[in-house]
DNA sequence: ACATTAATGTGGT
DNA sequence: ACCACATTAATGT
């Protein structure tokens, strides 16, 4: 099951820049939304939640996170806060570079900046699909976008292959539907034949 | 093997 | 959408 690393840097370039390696436990804290961003993060292995929480108190996912995936990243490029809050949903190991080493490794790294870009405009990409679906008030609507938007994260080739390794409660949190409307309506899609669900997987 | 917890389903308001 | 509860799968002791 491979993803799309996104960005993906070499952790002995990251190391020769001064990133250093931290970990984390499920449930802990990397950033929060206000907070002023400064690193550079990138995952070596778990899992990790992007989220803001609405006036009641309701999450909203906006991002999950694996293996050689980055974030905080982009916002490095803006002089603003932190829009979000980063938490482990599963024990997390990761590489920290701050923000100036980043930029040094950037211009000494013209390769590394291109990749960035084409990185920064897949997001961006992406994201659009996400809008659109949730721009709809259909149910099925907004989990096609979240799984056209996760799909495209994927290296997939076969039909009806791709495993959807998001449980029910983290794609209701994404697409701020609650759990029971988003297994009622996955079975709907089953019956229509868009999704196929083996034992609980959802295969897209 | 048994108890506990997390995730998934179902039905009713 | 919300709530309560049943069923199933995964994990711990």
């Amino acid at each position: 099951m491979k993803t799309i690393s996104c960005m993906n840097i070499d952790q002995d370039v990251l190391r020769s820049f001064g990133a250093e390696s931290k970990t984390y436990k499920k449930g802990d804290v990397i950033f929060r939304e206000g907070e002023n961003a400064g690193y550079y993060y990138q995952i070596v292995s778990g899992k990790v939640k992007l989220n803001n929480y609405d006036e009641e108190g309701k999450e909203f996912i906006q991002n999950l996170l694996g293996e050689n995936q980055s974030f905080g990243d982009s916002i490095l490029f803006l002089e603003r806060f932190h829009g979000m809050n980063a938490i482990c949903v599963q024990p997390v190991e990761l590489m920290r570079l701050p923000k100036k080493n980043f930029f040094e490794m950037l211009d000494k790294n013209p390769h590394l900046s291109l990749e960035m870009n084409a990185c920064l405009s897949q997001r961006l990409y992406f994201k659009s699909l996400m809008l659109q679906g949730l721009a709809s008030q259909n149910p099925v609507h907004r989990l096609k976008g979240l799984l056209d938007y996760l799909k495209s994260y994927h290296n997939g080739e076969c039909e009806q292959c791709f495993n959807v390794e998001l449980t029910r409660q983290e794609m209701a949190n994404l697409v701020g539907l609650r759990v029971e409307t988003v297994i009622r309506t996955l079975k709907k899609m089953e019956k229509e034949g868009k999704i196929k669900i083996e034992n609980r997987k959802i295969l897209y």
